[in-house]
DNA sequence: CTGAAAGCGCTTACAG
DNA sequence: CTGAAAGCGCTTACAG
């Protein structure tokens, strides 16, 4: 175990200030031109690499983000996750990853540690709509980005797409096909984005004059197991009562839902239409070809990082807070079928 | 925009001075109950918390572990992931994910940033064979896990599940099943746990008197596009050239391998076998039902975690490596059948 | 163009 | 039990 070369060692060998060394290193303009090759033969020599963390403590910069997410194993997470990682390294920043588990508590913690490890910004995927915690963030002069979640209250930039729209579009198509009965399953409208989903799932029925019917409307816990023992549970409802289509608030979940209608023995989409949200990966796969509300997910989290990247490094103004709303769009595959 | 608050603003509000409030700050025994308790009042008062920067500077503790995988994207990572970082926030600490897209300028990069940042150790689930960064990390005494991967040099604590067997697993089970002609298509095999596999197929094979034959094996770019055109290519070949299985080294891979075979016209598995690798959790899934050699995903996330942060935190002895072996188990479920 | 000094926000021997 | 002093490894005015 080697000891530590700091920038002293540096200063040492090259015969300098060690303030000098500083200066080679961050490329200031005044230096002349036979002392920063010293210097700069001296780095090399010893392989001299300068300690971000006691530059960060002076520069107030950490070159790091957080990014918190609800659940890391929903592909929907993993995917942008990863563009937003790329795209923060090509720009010289790493990402601290936070895993709330959907838990408020775990939520709360993990708040504080990024404050206390001074992350530069925060790009938040999971967030409840109330909450207080982004005031202490603001307060502390840390830039939020909000990726596919809003607020009630106002003054945070967020990135979301038109969720009341998208299932709109998604019930449209529904109805179109001859559908009337038709269930919703639902993610926890704490959150904005399923609370969002919710209502344009109830506006779209309404608007075609159908009455929604709580018995066909599902919001509780939202793992595997629960879900496939309430959509089997709807299924063995009388045949009249039972819905002909489900509208499921994300791939995950619907993936789940099909599994359900497969184990009751009815087929997709023959009996049974089933549109998801989000468009993961896998549903295109032409064993799944999951019909879904698809949220551009490249697109959104490439323009959360570009613009919590600009507001932290100052290229944006910060007394206007940045609102974006993406336009959702149907991806019509092979779970979505006429009615019999 | 409100001024941070630091441990002076609590000294001088609680009447104590600075080093004082670092002792009750980090439970000092010698401290007078009343002291303590004047402390904490201002602690509460100023809702004071401290900078972990600062304190890292000093105590050399960041908190932070780097995790370094290929792609975050495929749920291998994404699910083993989540483990990993549910698990260090659990016991007090971050986790800085890097994604270097399986390249080695990315890996390197990332390397840099993960010593210079100062995390206190990193679990690397990507690294080649050859690899002397890990030098580096190991002069400065960082500790390391390689998770799902190991190397030819000695001397560093991995877990690895035993790939060549989980191959072998793999190759009998389609010989038991009458195949002869089987394809495999492999991952890079810089990538230990590819190349382990890859040897696995090709003793399999050998240990029933079966020649492994150079066309049937693929070693390329591993998108999805690619893995689609080569498995396309195979099929067709002659009748009797074409092969009745495949083997294929991670369950990513074999759904696009699948995928080629359903656009081929072919049934699985009545006219073609697929035994993937990995066990991601879409794999069970009625509508992918895929054969695969599981490696114990969770429990290998579970045992690098603990154990690197069993050694940062000098609970075990570094003077002996931690080398681990997992057991491959074959679940078998529709995508293998009998040649016809 | 270069260096002496102060400071970022903490912890840690060391005295008392 | 508590505080004065030094130090972690850097950057940044400020003099010269």
């Amino acid at each position: 175990m080697k000891p530590k070369i700091t920038i002293y060692d540096v200063a040492k060998r090259a015969g300098v200030s060690q303030p000098t060394v500083s200066k080679v290193l961050n490329h200031y303009p005044h230096v002349k031109q036979s002392t920063k090759e010293k210097v700069q033969k001296a780095i090399d020599d010893l392989g001299f690499e300068p300690d971000f963390l006691a530059r960060s403590l002076v520069t107030n910069k950490t070159r790091t983000i957080g990014l918190i997410v609800g659940d890391i194993a929903n592909p929907f997470y993993a995917e942008t996750a990863k563009v937003i990682i790329k795209e923060a390294q090509g720009s010289g920043y790493e990402v601290i990853l936070v895993d709330t588990d959907y838990r408020r508590d775990f939520f709360e913690q993990s708040v504080k540690s990024l404050i206390a490890k001074r992350v530069d910004g925060v790009i938040i995927a999971s967030i409840t709509r109330k909450n207080d915690q982004i005031k202490d963030l603001q307060e502390l002069g840390i830039p939020i980005m909000l990726y596919n979640r809003n607020l009630d209250s106002k003054s945070v930039n967020y990135i979301e797409l038109d969720n009341e729209k998208g299932s709109m579009l998604a019930v449209e198509h529904l109805i179109t096909l001859g559908h009337k009965r038709i269930a919703y399953i639902s993610g926890p409208i704490q959150y904005s984005s399923f609370q969002n989903r919710l209502n344009g799932y109830l506006l779209g029925l309404r608007k075609h004059g159908i009455d929604p019917h709580q018995d066909l409307i599902y919001e509780g816990p939202f793992d595997y197991e629960n879900i496939l023992q309430y959509t089997l549970r709807l299924l063995v409802a009388d045949l009249h009562e039972r819905p002909t289509g489900f509208i499921v608030a994300n791939d995950q979940m619907a993936i789940a839902v099909m599994d359900a209608i497969k184990r009751f023995g009815l087929r997709i989409p023959e009996d049974m239409s089933v549109i998801g949200f989000d468009n993961i990966d896998i549903s295109a796969s032409p064993f799944i070809g999951l019909t879904t509300v698809s949220q551009q997910k490249k697109r959104m989290a490439i323009l959360s990082i570009q613009h919590l990247i600009s507001i932290i490094e100052g290229k944006t103004a910060i007394d206007q807070s940045i609102r974006i709303t993406l336009e959702p769009e149907l991806i019509i595959r092979k779970t979505s079928g006429s009615v019999k």
